[in-house]
DNA sequence: GCAATGTCGATTGAAATGGTCGAGTATAGG
DNA sequence: CCTATACTCGACCATTTCAATCGACATTGC
């Protein structure tokens, strides 16, 4: 019941990009500057931000002043998107999946109780992640960078 | 974010030996019959098995006439209990998690966005996992085996 | 003693995970 | 057109995990 590595790293990046934007409107970022920021190895980030582009989540520009950035508003990204780009469905076992239904052993489906069980889950996991937006991840580091901030004023 | 074969047979051979002491009191059940009923390789079920008497799941009974039987009534078995013991930690990522907590690589853990959202999908998920009891499960399967019991009546 | 049964550690093959490398290709600016 | 700067893409690699199997051993009832 674990969350990858890449799913993890995807949010985070996400994040930071989702923050450059709404710092400054219509800025590229790049991947070195992500992974600097972020600290997570440059050419991993490279594959995970593929994906996210690939998915419709980022768009990107290639060569000289290029980068990344948001392919749609924060407002219209949400963690089960992300995550389910990265890590494949949100459900435990694949007979209760939404994305990626497929029949399970037991002899039936109807009456199975574990499935049941986990259709419950999934359901659960699905109703957080898929309501959970973007922007609303990226407000809660502008408030603590914002804080970071006041500190460093009176730091001087 | 997914329950493993272990995981998904320790709870199908659950409902199996629950199944059999609800029918007949005080009686054991073999590895070998709970394999062939629920068709989970011998051998690999073996495992399982022993890990939920380590856990205090199970008892078992050696020599000839041996077997296994529940170690505490089926309402006092919980479906997280036997995920964690056989798929470790239902925490997404570790720093939600409350039975084997650790700290990530963020810089403030109480900010973090990504955290928030995943320490709501682990309460979520040991919210329904910790409350579904083995009992349950059995009950499902009672009522379905009996309803297939008629249906053979009427065939005769 | 012997057959039935659970116990236990080791091994195996395949896949997933986490990450790296290097050769491309597009683009802006000179 | 050249070049530096980016993204793109496929291959590769080490380690771990998963799912399963094997073989030897320990207990028990007859």
């Amino acid at each position: 019941m674990r969350l990858s590595k890449k799913g993890e790293y995807a949010v985070r990046a996400l994040v930071e990009i989702g923050f450059e934007s709404a710092h400054r409107p219509n800025s590229l970022i790049q991947i070195s500057t992500v992974a600097q920021r972020t600290n997570i190895p440059e050419k991993f980030l490279e594959q995970i931000l593929l994906a996210l582009r690939n998915g419709g989540v980022l768009k990107s520009k290639r060569g000289v002043e290029g980068g990344y950035s948001l392919a749609k508003g924060p407002r219209d990204i949400t963690l089960g998107e992300v995550v389910r780009l990265l890590d494949g469905p949100l459900a435990p076992i694949p007979c209760v999946s939404q994305s990626a239904y497929e029949p399970c052993s037991c002899p039936d489906e109807e009456s199975c109780g574990l499935r049941i069980a986990m259709k419950q889950v999934r359901d659960a996991i699905a109703g957080i992640l898929d309501n959970y937006k973007l922007d609303r991840l990226i407000q809660e580091v502008q408030k603590h960078r914002a804080s970071k901030t006041t500190e460093w004023q009176f730091d001087i």
